[in-house]
DNA sequence: ACCCAGGGTCATA
DNA sequence: TATGACCATGGG
């Protein structure tokens, strides 16, 4: 089958397996922006407590986080790992994200200038970007993580050091431009990596065995 | 005790 | 362009 039919085919089977999603999980669009730069690298049950701890504090705002002081911020999203790291990375984006007027004014910004900006804010490369791009501004960028790659990899598709923004493109050349669509598949490549192709592979579990090249 | 988690920056060659 | 060190918490 065709490649474009080989990526359509793995999403009906993961939805077909794990069901809808309804992705990103968070109240606000400026929650979905703090999630993305707390999660990298890192488990998200650790994100939900860190955001917990800002929401708590009154804090999960650009303004008040921007101008916070660094111990401050820091003591907050501890339980999310590398808090000095991400305290710089938070503060940098919420500085930005002010001088730019917000999502009401961001919104009105084409997708790629959006994303060129965001991919000069220290801290934001090109997954953070695009998180940020595709679950709070709701535009048809597809996001590549390491699930996307293990995946895709063990079923033959990609290699493994295919630089970004090749795979994201060769993604979104072979579905229709759709927001939605890109936000549910990630959403299922992410539950299908965590309790399926884990490191130690489940394939048992895997509906994906049928249209596998190893098999 | 060890491995892993919804990455990114920086120095080095 | 492409490696490697570094960042740090919490769950399994």
């Amino acid at each position: 089958m065709s490649e474009s039919r080989f990526i359509k085919k793995v999403y009906q089977l993961l939805l077909t397996q794990h069901g809808h999603q309804s992705w990103w999980p968070a109240n606000s669009k400026f929650e979905v922006m703090v999630g993305a730069i707390l999660t990298q690298n890192t488990a998200w049950t650790n994100v939900e407590k860190a955001i917990h701890n800002l929401i708590s504090a009154g804090m999960l705002d650009a303004h008040s986080i921007a101008k916070a002081k660094q111990e401050k911020v820091a003591t907050l999203i501890k339980p999310s790992g590398y808090f000095n790291v991400k305290t710089k990375r938070l503060q940098k984006f919420c500085e930005w994200f002010v001088i730019r007027g917000g999502h009401k004014r961001l919104r009105y910004w084409s997708t790629k200038k959006l994303r060129e900006e965001l991919l000069e804010v220290y801290g934001v490369g090109y997954e953070t970007a695009d998180d940020i791009l595709l679950y709070a501004f709701l535009r048809p960028i597809f996001v590549i993580d390491a699930y996307t790659r293990r995946i895709f990899s063990r079923l033959g598709y990609i290699e493994g050091n295919v630089p970004y923004d090749v795979v994201r493109l060769d993604f979104e050349s072979k579905l229709s431009t759709n927001a939605k669509l890109y936000a549910e598949y990630h959403a299922l490549i992410v539950q299908h990596g965590k309790h399926v192709c884990k490191p130690k592979p489940n394939c048992d579990a895997c509906s994906l065995n049928s249209i596998c090249k190893f098999n």
